[in-house]
DNA sequence: TATGAATGAGTATTCATTCAT
DNA sequence: GATGAATGAATACTCATTCAT
């Protein structure tokens, strides 16, 4: 896979395997397009990185490498198109998950740490993968676009949510606090999953505990008249 | 570079230039190895990446390719030293900006803010190759476990600090208010600088505001009776 | 395509379709035969060569892989038809070109510049194929051989219309005249339109006997005071 | 080996290793740069066409491929450097023989005969290389340009030994028939050993006085009394 | 008969590492 | 010690051909 990133023809920025990928697929064909994404996959999780061979791809997923190019125009492509997909589920496990704690909760005090709790397990669930797309993000524009729009979408509804609690809310300006809340909730989470890596778990720093806390500091913050 | 790690011979875990590199250096050859540090380390920012040659290095640092083979046992290692090396850079400079707030401030009020911004300003010197390094992280043990004891470091000195002003704190577990904080300032500053990346910027949440807010957050949490 | 060229099963050493194409067609895929033969014929002269591939011509042409397949046991025979079917075009061509100028010429000095005018423009107009037959022709018999019977049948018509003004030639073998002349015309047109090699050593005319006329058609017409 | 041929960084238009090759090359490594061209020339003259693979270069020539990256920048590269100097050697043998050919002449009807039979003895003994420089030429500008400034110089010397015998040429401008008569004599030549292309439009020949003279070239030669 | 998805052998190129000088 | 030329394994991608439907 070159440095220099290969640049997909149509419309850049999309990332959904029907974009990436060069055919709609149906019936058959279909598994053998799901084989090759799902070892690619499997392949990107193990190794924590896109250094796979398409060798492996044939190989263990029992496609022919003449079809994974019949799919995707390159490997970058096959790369881009396990990540949107891994994107597109994240986002909707992220909907039920707000869904869930909204019915849950009657207070911001209910609310904060039962998102707090529940978006770090979909965030866990997800994390190899999600690492790897903000690895990528980092290099490719055609993975750093969707990657923002889908982290813009996050933002916006987590906030919204917290914003339904908004009588509660010390201070003035409400929309600052819950995006500040958002993002501070988002990074600690992030860098406890090694999201962003290094300090990762640095001597035992409790996971649980740290939860916890996160949620009081957020809740004490947004509830502060400062 | 091998997917594989080459693990190296003597004992793990260091990646000082004197444990990574082949023999201690004097005189006349001390000026080729640092030559040879400086070009990696150049290319790794200039890339943002480990991907250059070491043919690359040779031309740019008048270096012979042998000469890097005589102090380093792999591309790998050189690699590793040059982690290593801004690693140790940057506790020194922790350590110095530590000194400073703590010499500015009277208060806990005074502390927080000022460390926020200084310890934000240490990480983005140097976030290009704590980039590399917290990647690196990930997947090469020989640079998590020096990592971690830089961040475990990192974490103890600061942490130190800030319950020079416990007497300030509200609540009880004042060590785990302090661990909890350095743990959030850490990561929401890593974050904001890409350290861990993907959200990055989104729609731009202002640095300056993330800042204070996260000062404020802090600070909050950290009086607050919980 | 390979670089050993598939020999063909049947007869070889003729290229009409009816010889390189599997089965005689009619009516139907008479249509289909015929839009795969011009998309092949396009694509060789756009590109001035063989390096086309069969999805192209699948896809330009309407036509599917498996049909080709059906009609041509390769792409080498697809070629092959495509050549064969311009040397007879050609073929065509110089009979009614001669025809032509025959009619219009009353003596030598009428039909020698005539014939070489249309002549040129018959070649002219086929300089893209032609020149593609005489590349292959180089390394495959199969083309070779046709192509030779193609260029010995040139020479005989065109000899023999030289011939029918005999009665004015000078000197005695006239027919040794009237095959020099054709070559060195022939030659002269091929190299300006850069037709290149083909019709090389046709029916073993002579190589010693071709020099020593060439020297003095040289000399006749630098002496000449036309 | 691309259909885009690769375009040469520097000087563009020149053939000569010097120039195509990397560095200049002494002693040693002198052996092994004239082992990967022999055997590419070898390979090409076997196959009468570039379809070789470095893989066999590598080991029918004792050289390992990196060692033929070390001097060419692609196979593209390589192959021109063989043509090159195949273009280098002719020039030089085409002096020579031109030289001995005067030296033995008295009048133009002594030149001639000789000066057709030696040039084709030239050109016979390089033809198979001529061959492929002429076919590459017409799509590769860096082979086309020296291939042009190189029959440029054989028009030029060989059109300049004629006219040292001008005072027998018969009609006015001595110049045409003698530029003329060097492209009938080298059409012909070219044509009888398979030569093909290349020569192609040298310094705009102009094509209808070509066709003009070529058609009084015939009717001299048919008419003389020889 | 007709289709076009699937196959996989084949090839140019890169670059860490070695080792003769 | 020091050099940098030589090595060759490794890898993305193409496209003629096959064959299940």
């Amino acid at each position: 896979m070159s440095t220099v990133l290969k640049q997909q023809d149509d419309t850049p920025g999309e990332l959904a395997v029907e974009t990436v990928s060069r055919r709609p697929q149906q019936g058959r064909s279909k598994a053998s397009l799901e084989r090759m994404l799902n070892t690619a996959r499997e392949l990107m999780v193990e190794r924590g990185s896109e250094e796979f061979t398409l060798q492996e791809v044939s190989q263990r997923g029992k496609v022919s490498i003449g079809s994974i190019y019949l799919r995707f125009e390159s490997k970058d492509n096959l790369v881009r198109a396990v990540i949107g997909n891994a994107l597109e589920q994240i986002a909707a496990e992220e909907d039920a998950m707000l869904a869930g704690v909204k019915a849950k909760s009657r207070s911001l005090a209910d609310f904060i740490p039962r998102y707090v709790e529940d978006y770090a397990e979909v965030l866990k669930e997800n994390a190899p993968l999600l690492r790897l797309a903000m690895q990528r993000a980092e290099i490719d524009p055609q993975v750093s676009a969707p990657g923002k729009r889908s982290a813009f979408r996050s933002q916006e509804i987590s906030t919204n949510a917290m914003l339904e609690y908004r009588e509660e809310f010390g201070g003035d300006d409400h929309e600052i606090k819950a995006n500040a809340a958002f993002q501070i909730i988002f990074s600690a989470l992030a860098r406890q999953l090694s999201l962003g890596s290094l300090r990762e778990s640095v001597h035992d720093y409790n996971w649980e505990l740290h939860k916890r806390e996160l949620g009081r500091m957020a809740l004490a913050y947004l509830k502060a008249d400062i």
